[in-house]
Parts: C-alpha cells; structure tokens; sequence
DNA sequence: TCATTGTGGGTTTTT
DNA sequence: CCCACAATGA
C-alpha cells in the first residue's frame, strides 16, 4: 500500500499499525470518534434517519433493502467514508464489490467527493470479476494456471467448445456451441465444476457426455492458459476451499465488506462472498429484492431473500423514503410490485408534495406503427414545452421493438440514442484487431492466432491450419510454435509455408518492438504492416470506412496505456461502451439496460400479453417468471422522475404475422386512482374506444366486435387491411399537429409528409432517383454519402450523425 | 475461395 | 417476416 506523504488519503489513514483496532478500550474509542463524526463529519449530514443507520451500523451483517431511488448509492459511499474516518480500517481492508466496472468507477468517485482525496488506495474496491483476477494473479498455480493467464471473451468460449464439441465427434447442430455455452455458464453460476454435476444434468447434454464435454473444454482452457469468466469467480472459490491459509488470509484482510446489488448475485457469487464472511461478519449487502431482472443468467433472488438466514444476527434497515418520482408514479409502481409474493416487502413513499404532478397514463394504439407515431407526437409536444429529449427514455421489452421507434423518429428528424447494443469491443473489426496484438503480446494465444491466421486473407485456408493444429495437439505446443516448426519442413505447400513464414516474422519483427515504441504507435504499425488496414480500404461496402474509424480509435485509446499486455488486461475486464451524452437526444433501450438510470419522462410501450410479460418468460419460469417480469416492469416504472406514460397496441407483428393481442395483466395491476387512460390525441376512432373510461374487470379490454371470434389468418389480414386504410385516414383528420411541427420546421409543406408516409407504404419498391455513393443533404442531419438503397428508404453515412435511415423524400442533390 | 441458396430461430446482458 | 449462419456449388 503506497504511503507517500503527499497522498491525500494518507490522512485519513488510522494511526495504528498493520492490525485494525478491535480490542482494547475500544468502546471508548467508537464513542469518541463518533462523537467526533456527529460534529464534523459533513458527509452525514442530509441522511434520512434509515440512510444514516445503515451507514453507522459498522459491525455484524448488514442488509439495506434499498427501494429504487432511496439513496442507494449515497449509503454505501457514505459508509465506506465513515469505515475511513472512523479508522476502522485501512482503505486497503474493505473489500467493496459490484456488478459493472460503471458501478464502480462511479463509487470511487463519489467516495472521493466524500472524502476529498483520491480513492487509490482502495485496491479492493471493483467488481466480482476484477478482483476475483487480483487474487487468481497472484495464486494461479494452486487452479492449475499461469499468473499471465488470458480471460476469454465469449466469442474465443464459443469457438473453443465447437472445437471440443468436434473432437468428440457429436453432431454440431444438435448439440450447438451455443447452447453448451449457456449449460456451462450456467454450472459455472452455481459453482459446480465437472466432478460436482448431479448425474443427471451431467448427461442432460450431447447425448450423456456432458461431463466429459466440460471436462474437455475444462482442460482446453488450462492448456491455452486461459480462464472464461466464470472461471474467475469458480477458481477463486476453489482456491479459497482448497487452501484454509490463503482464504484466511484474505479474512483477516477484509475487515469490512460492502456488496452493492445484491438481488443480482448468483449462487457461485454468493458462495464467494460467504467463504469470505465466515472470518469476518463485517459484510453489509445493499439491493433491492424487487429489482432483481437478471434471473434468467443466474441470479438468485433467494440471495437476497435468505439473507437474514444465511447471515446469522443480521440486521436489516428498509430505505422507503424516495427522492425521485411523483406520489403517482410511486403508488402505480408499489401497487404493481405488491403482487408479487417473494418479496421482502417494501412501500416507497416521498414527502413531495407536487400538485401539478401528471398521474400515469396509459394509452391503447392499434398497432405497433401507430404506437411510435402517436410516441413520436408526444415528444415532440413535449419538446415544443421546452423539455430535453435527454429528459426522456423510451424503455422496451425487446430490442425488435426498437425498430420502430428508430424509424419513425428518422422521419421526424429526432434525434435519438440507442443505450446498449453491440459495444464497440465486439465488433468484428476491432476484435480482428486485438487478436493481432494479442498474437504479438501473448504468442501462445491460440485463439487469436487462429483468427487471424487468414484475415486478411494469404492462402493459410483450413488445410493448413489443420495441419498445423495436429502438430500443435501432438506436440501440447501452441499454434504458432507449430507453425514455426512446420516451416523448417517440407509438409505445407509451398506456397502456404512462405506465407505462414511471413507471418511469423512479422509477429516476430512486432515483438522485438514491443519495449522501444509506444503502444499506439506499435498498434498502428501492426495493423498497417499485417495488411489489415489495407484490407478494409479495399473494401467497398458501406460499413468499411466506419470500420476504419473504429481501427482509428482503438489505436488512440492504446495510446493511453502502458503498454499492449496493459491494454488487453483492461480490455478482456472492463469493455465499457464509449459515447457520453452528447447532443441532445432521446435514449432508446430495453428495460434491463434502464436499470440503475433515471429520466423525466419515461415512455413505456408494448405492454401486451406474450410481450410483456414475456411468453417465454412465463413458458419457461412460470410463476417465478412472470414475478421477474413483473419486477421489470416495476424498474421500468421507477426510472420516471415525473411522467411515466404506458403504451399498449391492439395489433402486433409477432415472426411476421399480424396478431391481435390482450392487454397486459399488468396493466390490471395499477392503481385506478394514479392512473389516467389517454384517448390518443391522434383520434382513434372507433376502435377500441368503447371500453375506455369506465373502470371494470377488465377496463383495457377493445371490446373490437371481432376479436374474441376471429382469429383466423384471412381475417387477421383484413383487419391488417382496416388498420392501413384507418391510419392514414386518421392522419388527414388530426394528424395535423405533427404536420405543423413538420413545416414549422421548414422541411416539407403538410400534404407532402403524408403523401411520403403513403408513398413509404406503397410504392415502397419503386427505384429511388438517388444512386449507392452520391452525396446528398438532409435538413436534419446534414451532409452525407448513401451507404444502400432498398426502395425509397436510403442509408446514408451523415458525416455529421453517423449512420441513418431515411426516406429518400427527405434527402435533396447539394 | 467466394457467392449463392437454404435453414432455423427470433427476450432480456454483464463480466 | 427478416436476419444470421451453414452448407453447397463454380
């Protein structure tokens, strides 16, 4: 632990000495300093009287159940600041664990708010992975592995188990990588290595050879010298198991413990956590039984509900009081919740008083095109108020929903942000490029050889490389010293052999370069010299010159480290999106990716059975499952500070067929007194409207005449064909208010926006007068160049925006 | 080695 | 319906 004197945490370090105080006059000395804190300990000062509990109730198990908006974050932060100003221990004996590196990274932070100073010399303090990595470095050989060793990406697991999957000669689509994948991923949550699988699950897979198949794949990772990522926390539990010394050694270090989101912990993570409590009960968990979404990849609600249990003399402390949302949006969301039955049971309430406050609404669409053009009008109403588009949210159930919306709010010219998605260190390009450093930086990494090996392409196809492999898995050497060793003789092809030699002494040129240039310039050089630049600026299609720009940015960004091996440490944990917020935009995400965020306005659509509750969902979980999504819709709810408004469409494309859908039982769940029904200002006609305004069983049944009886596919097409003909019949007669935003904007006169909606729907294939690669201009987004053409909807590469889809009627010549 | 056709699958995602 | 990926043929 550094102890520079011109650190500025070195003053909130304890006087004493390696050893914590725990004995001796120490309940003076509590008092005292506490005593201290209540004077001048301005970081407690604004805590409600529960915040302030769970921050001050420093020894024995801990659980703050911490309702959504309450203060989460502040008590543990704070928390931590008082374990440090009370010198209860040294920043390096708190352990303080969470899920994401963000989650993280905005604790350091805020701690270092708190107590004004960098937050350095808290080592222990990141996610479950990350410091699983830290303990695994330093005791690799008792798990069998190399403290260099490499974490594997999901892409190099998957690759690697259709190799096992092969070599055990199953059938590849019967038995997918994919699905493996997911089984082991799921063995691995329960902390169950091969030996450990119930019979039973063992077999359940490739035709009983499960076990063996984990087994394999088990022993692949320890030859490649590499770890998945539930290897880390799966070793760590191992090590600690198989080694009493070393797991007390770590007891004795975490004096204090402090996990955040707990309901989302599995049941390998929890293990985890009480091997290290058994030494210790200085462990305070903070989470929220009823946001807990992530059942479906391991998570274990019971965690959170067994606590008190699993943790004898805990105390638990409920944080209520919200400081977020309106009483209305609190009340919808609580009455929601309640009809969940494992729960802790919590009620959410605030003491703002706000009486312009909205009451949530809930609005009937017939389709999924009506619900983004009347979503779309309302964000534009509400802008037009002077409200933010950073102020709001649009949270779906499903990404395909997205769609939609994205397309809808590129004809209105709205600027949008998808939150989640493919992050920038999975897309192709840029994990092409990684596995060539990785190749120069680690050169027993198989996997990255292998990927590479023939891109760009240099005749090294899978004759060669199979043979190359046998060498290797004869030999138990890596590819590339196979691929040297091939090169003295004569069993390639001529033409591969001088090819692969190039390659080699590439790598090796690289290598020999690795401590004289700076790690950026290296990267660049790298990918330069290996042809792989090239290769995209040969390429043609559309997505190539973004390529290039990503090719761009990884290699700035190595720049910022180290060295290459410290860029890929960081890489392999931490693959944070990029991207603040920006322009003003609004934020388009499924609900899980909305969890832990928070928006004026929150826009809530979809909210029909089979969507939401999701049908696999409730096929597959059942009660329990039907309780998560419920528990969705909950976070979903609560992320709205002042306006939460539910949408639901009488009519969905579900796998490209038209099907008439049911209300959500969730909406049957809000309470009538918070909860508003919208007839949509867009003019709705007769469809549906019958049932509105008078509450009953069923208060958000259409009462469509033909619904309940009709369901046949003939039938569903006309009524397909009814809602075509109505919705642009109700754009003639109250669609006004968009076209007045339209041309207020100066773009196209009214009729012409509707004419290029019709024209969007009929003559959808009629060739567009644009041609691939012409530079064109748009009102919204400015300069661009067209990427691809289907119909009249173009894709243009804005210099400005990035990629979008617009219709060609928007776009003029320059 | 590349382009075309066929097939299957389609919820949510972090490390 | 639409996308991604795998097998197939030139």
């Amino acid at each position: 632990m550094p102890h520079d004197p011109s650190d500025p945490t070195r003053r909130i370090e304890p006087h004493f000495e390696t050893e914590a105080p725990v004995s001796g006059g120490i309940a003076a000395r509590a008092l005292a300093a506490r005593q201290q804190a209540m004077q001048n300990a301005p970081y407690l000062e604004g805590l409600n009287p529960e915040q302030r509990a769970a921050v001050e109730t420093l020894e024995g198990p801990v659980l703050v159940l911490a309702g959504a908006g309450t203060g989460k974050t502040r008590v543990l932060t704070t928390r931590i600041a008082h374990i440090l100003t009370e010198n209860r221990a040294f920043p390096g004996q708190i352990l303080a664990v969470t899920f994401t590196n963000k989650a993280a990274r905005e604790m350091k932070e805020r701690i270092g708010h708190l107590i004004g100073g960098n937050v350095e010399g808290m080592p222990w303090l990141g996610t479950f992975h990350s410091i699983c990595v830290k303990i695994l470095r330093r005791h690799a050989e008792l798990v069998g592995l190399k403290s260099s060793f490499t974490i594997l990406d999901t892409d190099d697991q998957l690759r690697l188990m259709k190799q096992v999957i092969q070599a055990e000669g199953l059938d590849e689509k019967r038995w997918t990588a994919r699905a493996f994948a997911s089984i082991i991923d799921g063995w691995k949550n329960r902390a169950l290595t091969p030996d450990q699988l119930p019979e039973g699950e063992a077999r359940g897979f490739g035709n009983g050879k499960g076990r063996k198949l984990y087994e394999e794949y088990q022993d692949r990772l320890s030859v490649l010298n590499a770890a998945d990522f539930g290897d880390l926390l799966l070793h760590t539990i191992t090590l600690f198991r198989k080694h009493p010394d070393i797991l007390a050694d770590y007891q004795r270090r975490f004096r204090y413990m402090l996990v955040d989101e707990y309901q989302d912990t599995n049941i390998a993570q929890y293990l985890w956590l009480r091997l290290l409590a058994q030494g210790n009960p200085n462990i305070c968990c903070v989470g929220d039984d009823d946001q807990s979404i992530y059942g479906w990849r391991g998570a274990e609600v019971d965690n959170i509900l067994r606590f008190e249990h699993d943790f004898k003399g805990a105390v638990v402390i409920r944080l209520e009081r919200n400081y977020r949302s309106t009483s209305h949006i609190l009340a919808a969301a609580s009455h929601l919740i309640a009809h969940n039955e494992g729960r802790l049971g919590k009620t959410l309430f605030t003491d703002l008083a706000d009486p312009d406050a909205e009451r949530v609404q809930v609005a009937n669409v017939w389709d999924s095109e009506e619900e983004a053009r009347s979503i779309g009008e309302e964000i534009e109403a509400l802008q037009a108020k002077g409200h933010r588009l950073n102020d709001m949210a649009i949270l779906v159930r499903a990404s395909f929903q997205m769609r939609e919306f994205e397309d809808r709010f590129v004809t209105l010219g709205l600027n949008y942000r998808v939150i989640g998605g493919p992050r920038f260190y999975e897309r192709m390009e840029i994990r092409d490029a990684m596995a060539y450093l990785r190749c120069v930086a680690q050169p027993a990494d198989d996997l990255a050889f292998e990927r590479i090996v023939n891109t760009p392409k240099r005749g090294l196809g899978e004759a060669t490389l199979k043979i190359v492999h046998a060498l290797a898995r004869a030999e138990r050497i890596p590819l590339t010293e196979a691929a040297s060793r091939l090169c003295q003789t004569e069993e390639l092809k001529p033409k591969a052999r001088t090819s692969l030699k190039g390659l080699l002494s590439d790598f090796d040129r690289w290598r020999g370069q690795l401590e004289t240039l700076p790690p950026g310039e290296l990267a660049e050089i790298i990918l330069d010299e290996s042809g792989y630049t090239e290769m995209w600026r040969q390429d043609r299609s559309a997505e190539a010159p973004g390529r290039l720009d990503n090719l761009k940015e990884l290699s700035h960004s190595i720049g910022e480290f180290e060295s290459i091996a410290g860029f890929l440490e960081h890489v392999s944990l931490v693959m944070d999106r990029d991207g603040g917020p920006g322009d003003d935009a609004i934020s388009l995400m499924t609900l899980h990716s909305a969890k832990g965020l928070e928006f004026d306005t929150v826009f809530l659509p979809g909210w029909e059975e089979g969507l939401f509750p999701h049908q696999r969902a409730l096929d597959e979980s059942g009660r329990a499952g039907l309780e998560e999504e419920r528990r969705l819709a909950y976070v979903g709810i609560t992320r709205a500070k002042r306006r939460a408004k539910i949408w639901f469409a009488s009519n969905r494309r579900i796998h490209g067929l038209w099907q008439s859908t049911v209300p959500s039982r969730f909406l049957e769940e809000l309470p009538e007194d918070q909860v508003e029904i919208v007839e949509q200002g867009s003019g709705y006609g007769g469809y549906g409207g019958g049932g509105f305004g008078s509450y009953g069983p069923s208060r958000f049944d259409n009462r469509d005449p033909f619904r309940s009886s009709y369901s046949t596919p003939g039938w569903q097409r006309a009524q397909k064909a009814r809602a075509e003909a109505g919705s642009s019949g109700r754009s003639s007669g109250s669609g006004f208010a968009g076209r007045a935003t339209l041309s207020e904007r100066g773009r196209r006169e009214g009729p012409k926006t509707i004419e290029g909606e019709l024209v969007a729907k009929s003559v959808s294939d009629a060739p567009s007068q644009f041609s691939t690669g012409e530079r064109v201009f748009h009102m919204k987004f400015g300069y661009g160049h067209i990427a691809t053409i289907e119909g009249n909807k173009l894709t243009i590469d804005f210099d400005k925006a990035g990629r979008k889809r617009v219709l060609d009627s928007f776009v003029e010549r320059p």
